[in-house]
DNA sequence: TCCTCCCGCCAAGCA
DNA sequence: TGCTTGGCGGGAGGA
């Protein structure tokens, strides 16, 4: 049957040649010659594009038929083609990466479903995939090992293997973990890690003495494979060259990964602990080299599975390359009690569902006992600089806000201050319809849960990572800005010197109750700044960019369910406009009805406690608290300011951590803080008050003693362009704290989110105790200049690049 | 220059 | 003995 495509078949470079041959205008003759491939079959056509696809099949065929001696005209042609695409031809050779074991391995996975139906086994034999994939044997072997170590596949007898997908996989990595577990790993990287700071500072040391003597104790040389029940372990060389065999390295490549939170390991420091098992005596150069090798082909394996991805920690001394789980997650407990993973308080399950306590606890206290940081003094400071600033307010004779005696006292403890916001709320809401009233009850009421007690267990973790929210001082109690799009709440500290400005401007502003939900979202927040300040290296990724991650990119709670506060909010918005006239009435009549502040101040992202992590969210969904979300902003001084979402939506602080002694403010940060409040002054440009944000930057950094008390940080005008998107939350893109990297780096990139990881210090670029430059401004006023501010600390940054 | 890792030698071990 | 398996390190391509 002759297709219409039979001319077309002809390919484009015998087209090409022809019409090389003929006038411009001409019409190809029709070859003379049919080829002497197959018939215009779908098959012919498919495996056309294939070798169209795949140069290395591309060249087997040229060569193929280059030796087909049968048609001389052919002959001719090929060398006509060899002649004219001489150099094409080199350029056609696969290059490397088109060799390389990941996408060797990519092809290799894709003959075999992930989870093949038990009762059909499927068999791979060796000399058929090397022939289909055209690759040396050996590389089959690398793959094989690998997906032998993860008891994918399974040995049966020369040749032959068993493929069993990814059905034993959560087994497996049970397995793995828990004897990762039992084998100290965690200790073991702490302990190289160690070595490496002294080691920086003492170059001479004992380095490897002492390495020798933590290894030797750790009982570790002894170990072998890690076998599950029912899949057998056949290797072939069973005996001498198992122990090192890639599969054995590749479990312990994999528990590393396992019991490291967050789930980042270095090349480095895997290549360690993996010579430090064999033979640490030979911890020399090209042994660490090798190590290193086989470990990029373990971990091209292990990222085709997408079990892991490369990331890069950036310390000190450079990039390093370094792999970041990202496999199922591992659960501690399931039916196979044999496998059964024992929960050690030391390394909290692997799972999405780490709880944020113990993640903040970890984060709190070190086990190390090294100083991390030294938050209490300067927290102290700053609370003392409040205070004053709260005492100038109170008694300043344009005290901004008045406020009645009783709400003001209920305000001072920040805790008990969030629990009288649905006593305020409901106070707030009687001009509004009962309707509305009881809706915001039932949001702020809806469990007794919402109104916060504080847990001693807790109260560490609330009060001490956050700094800023000094617990008797009302004046500064945070705003907590949802932003929807980023997953991410800010909490705004207002300057009560500000709120004066725009009491008057609270148009359309409601009243809501604040979700309790933000009061984990605080200590959630509290998680995460702490986190990136306190714990070490790449291994603080896991706790506190994962669920932040996992959950920007996939889904949102607060998007995919709706919270009650939204529902309530939106209620609310929805309401005639005579009560919001009402509302609005009331507030103009009475500011001692604390129903109109202004969010302003300086934003600190918050992590949503069900953006924390899901363990925790579901304990406190069961207190039906984390229904309870982002709708609403808590004035600092005197109650709770909603806002649409529609307004937060322009809210972007990308890269705004503050803690006492860490500030980083990317440009972008610093462009984004005014958004929030100009988006809020709109409807009120006969302002004359200065930028709300501005200023409230310019407070926050005085405080923090960043800058002399007269010094003013304008808000870049200029900055303030910068289309804000709605993944801009990503701090990584232009921060000069970029601190993730994708392994494609110049593949467009889904938002990622910030992945600082601080170790016990900041790094800082300029030196040791960089300050941040100022410049002059022309009104006389002197700004920042742009980029990330560094407090001589040492930082830690894990890239994905 | 360093990172990454392909490539293939060659030895151990098996049938 | 031939074949399979896989440790190992040189060195090339790429960043």
């Amino acid at each position: 049957l002759k297709t219409p495509l039979k001319q077309a078949a002809t390919s484009q470079l015998v087209l090409t040649e022809r019409q090389s041959d003929c006038q411009p205008l001409t019409t190809p003759p029709k070859p003379k010659e049919t080829p002497p491939a197959d018939p215009w079959t779908p098959t012919s056509n498919l495996k056309m594009l294939i070798s169209a696809a795949s140069p290395e099949i591309r060249s087997r065929e040229q060569r193929r038929q280059l030796s087909d001696s049968s048609s001389e005209v052919l002959q001719t042609k090929h060398c006509l083609r060899e002649h004219i695409l001489g150099d094409e031809y080199e350029k056609s050779q696969p290059s490397r990466k088109e060799k390389s074991l990941g996408l060797l391995c990519h092809k290799f996975l894709a003959r075999y479903p992930d989870y093949p139906s038990p009762s059909q086994k499927s068999y791979i034999c060796l000399d058929e995939v090397t022939e289909e994939l055209h690759v040396e044997r050996r590389r089959i072997y690398d793959i094989v090992n690998v997906l032998e170590s993860l008891h994918m596949v399974s040995r049966l007898a020369r040749n032959r293997y068993v493929w069993h997908g990814r059905h034993n996989l959560p087994q497996t990595l049970q397995a793995l973990k828990k004897v990762g577990e039992e084998n100290k790993y965690i200790q073991q990287i702490q302990m190289i890690k160690k070595r490496e700071y002294e080691h920086e500072f003492d170059p001479d040391g004992e380095r490897n003495e002492e390495m020798a003597s933590s290894f030797g104790s750790s009982e570790q040389s002894e170990m072998s494979f890690v076998e599950l029940p029912g899949v057998e372990f056949r290797a072939a060389s069973v005996n001498g060259r198992k122990y090192k065999s890639l599969r054995v390295m590749s479990q312990k490549f994999v528990m590393l990964f396992l019991v490291s939170t967050p789930q980042i390991v270095s090349l480095e420091v895997a290549a360690k602990i993996l010579i430090g098992e064999d033979q640490l005596e030979d911890l020399d150069k090209s042994k660490f080299k090798t190590k290193i090798r086989r470990l990029y082909d373990i971990a091209n394996v292990l990222s085709s599975l997408k079990l892991i991805k490369k990331v890069h920690v950036t310390e000190e001394r450079g990039r390093k390359p370094a792999f970041k789980w990202t496999g199922p997650e591992v659960l501690p407990n399931t039916q196979d009690t044999k496998l059964e993973a024992t929960s050690t308080t030391c390394s909290p399950p692997i799972s999405e569902s780490i709880s944020s306590k113990e993640q903040c606890s970890k984060a709190l206290f070190p086990s190390k006992g090294k100083q991390n940081f030294t938050r209490h003094s300067s927290l102290i400071k700053l609370v003392k600089s409040i205070e004053n600033d709260r005492r100038k307010i109170q008694s300043a004779p344009t005290s901004p806000v008045k406020i009645s005696a009783s709400t003001y006292q209920s305000l001072p403890v920040f805790p008990n201050t969030i629990a009288q916001f649905p006593a305020i709320t409901k106070h707030q809401l009687e001009g509004q319809s009962k309707t509305a009233e009881e809706m915001q009850m039932k949001c702020a009421l809806s469990s007794p849960e919402a109104v916060p007690k504080p847990e001693p267990s807790q109260q560490p973790a609330l009060s001490q990572p956050l700094g800023v929210c000094p617990s008797s001082h009302s004046s500064v109690s945070p705003v907590i800005l949802p932003h929807p799009q980023s997953g991410v709440s800010y909490a705004i500290y207002l300057h009560p010197s500000q709120a004066h400005t725009v009491t008057t401007y609270s148009p359309g502003f409601m009243l809501q109750p604040l979700p309790c939900a933000n009061v984990t979202g605080i200590k959630s927040n509290n998680a995460k700044v702490l986190s990136k300040i306190t714990t070490e290296e790449g291994d603080t990724q896991r706790g506190t960019e994962e669920p932040t991650k996992s959950l920007a990119a996939e889904e949102r709670p607060e998007t995919k369910s709706e919270t009650s506060s939204q529902r309530c909010l939106k209620r609310s918005q929805a309401l005639p406009e005579n009560n919001l006239i009402k509302r609005r009435k009331s507030d103009e009549e009475s500011l001692d009805t604390p129903s109109t502040f202004f969010p302003s101040g300086y934003l600190i992202p918050l992590t949503h406690c069900t953006h924390g992590n899901k363990a925790e969210c579901s304990s406190k969904e069961k207190a039906g608290v984390c229904s309870l979300q982002h709708t609403a902003y808590s004035s600092p001084i005197t109650g709770v300011i909603p806002m649409p979402a529609s307004e937060l939506k322009t809210v972007n602080i990308p890269a705004f951590h503050i803690t006492p002694l860490n500030i980083m403010l990317s440009p972008n940060s610093i462009a984004a803080a005014p958004v929030l409040s100009n988006s809020c002054l709109n409807s009120s440009s006969t302002s004359s008050a200065p930028n709300p944000s501005s200023s409230a930057l310019n407070f926050m950094l005085q405080h923090i003693g960043l800058i002399p008390a007269g010094v003013q940080v304008p808000a870049n005008p200029v900055l303030q362009h910068v289309p804000v998107s709605s993944q801009s939350e990503n701090i990584g893109h232009s921060s000069g704290s970029t601190n993730v990297q994708e392994g494609k780096p110049s593949a467009p990139k889904e938002p990622q989110e910030p992945q600082a990881v601080t170790e016990n210090f900041f790094r800082t670029p300029g030196g040791p105790n960089t300050e941040p430059s100022l410049s002059a401004n022309s009104d006389g006023t002197q700004r920042i200049s742009q980029g990330t501010l560094y407090i001589p600390q040492r930082k830690l940054e894990v890239s994905e690049n």
